[in-house]
DNA sequence: CTTGGAAAGTCAACAAGACTGACATAAATT
DNA sequence: AATTTATGTCAGTCTTGTTGACTTTCCAAG
């Protein structure tokens, strides 16, 4: 918008301070948003958005133990386990003991847990769908990219990115 | 990168539940690093995110009300007052009554309320300058109007835009 | 000029979800 | 046999959000 190319000079407007600070102000206001989807689902039951949370990560992760979760989320294991253990007893999380290490706990979704994981999700992707529809493959391939260099380089691996077969 | 054109046809595989997903989950990583950094400073103080947001936009629109920033935040009037009184307790924050309606109370950072808005404010500038930096004018363009369209329409407003003279 | 209502401030109680610290159990590893 | 690892649990604290009730200030309409 307000970035043209300077007359025979680099275009480095994007990255005055204003800029960074509208872009500090867009990422606020999108993510608000783009959580509000979900959280108004999550009112009708006693969870919140930290059982969002871990039915995310263990829908895109079936079978992934406790640690690795908490190495995903960066929470405590007191406050993931307060999560789990409602999402278990209500039977939308199930603990499978590990065969070769059975001190390991692996979890999956139910169906239960898939229904709403699918509710869950539904919103966030057709908000999400529509942003990337308008805005053309791309600018999606700009947000990607600028998302990524956001990212604590340590954490980049955490993307689960789809394996070709 | 996963999203070549298909040969004679559109390319909208960047539309696929998959890839959104990882947007998703790019969102979810990219905002927790994102705030990371001032989390960090304002462990040496009595203050959390909700007082780095207040500072940030009452250092972005000097002057405001209580009420626009009620409307800008999204939390009661009882959750931002907390906020607000301790700020001002501590010298942070300087609240006006308003000349042309003395009821409203009108919203500045002290010297010292901008000192740590700079402090905080330049770690997000730094690392959003990076990513920025690394992913050209181009995907800072798309990383924008993605954002954008992520927003709710009603909230785009609230993003100050640089006015040029 | 009175009064209704808006803007702001305050008090109290509560809940979610994060935290720390301490401790328990089972299983794998050394 | 001793130690480490993975997990689970209890107890208490903190931040930040919530609702509800109430007061003060003050603009503006009748």
């Amino acid at each position: 918008m307000q970035d043209r190319l300077q007359p025979g000079g680099e275009n480095l407007l994007f990255l005055t301070d204003d800029q960074l600070l509208q872009g500090i102000e867009l990422l606020f206001f999108a993510y608000r948003n783009f959580t509000s989807d979900p959280d108004r689902i999550l009112e009708n039951y006693t969870y919140g958005r930290a059982h969002h949370r871990a039915i995310h990560f263990i829908h895109r992760r079936p079978g992934t133990t406790v640690n690795a979760l908490l190495d995903i989320l960066g929470v405590t294991k007191q406050s993931l386990n307060r999560v789990l253990r409602q999402l278990i007893d209500d039977g939308l999380v199930e603990s499978k003991v590990g065969v070769r290490d059975r001190r390991e706990r692996h979890l999956y979704l139910t169906a239960a847990g898939q229904a709403l994981e699918s509710d869950l999700s539904s919103t966030q992707r057709k908000r999400l769908r529509a942003a990337y529809k308008e805005a053309g493959p791309d600018a999606v391939h700009g947000f990607r990219k600028v998302l990524e260099n956001i990212m604590d380089p340590s954490m980049r691996q955490h993307v689960k990115k789809l394996v070709k077969d």
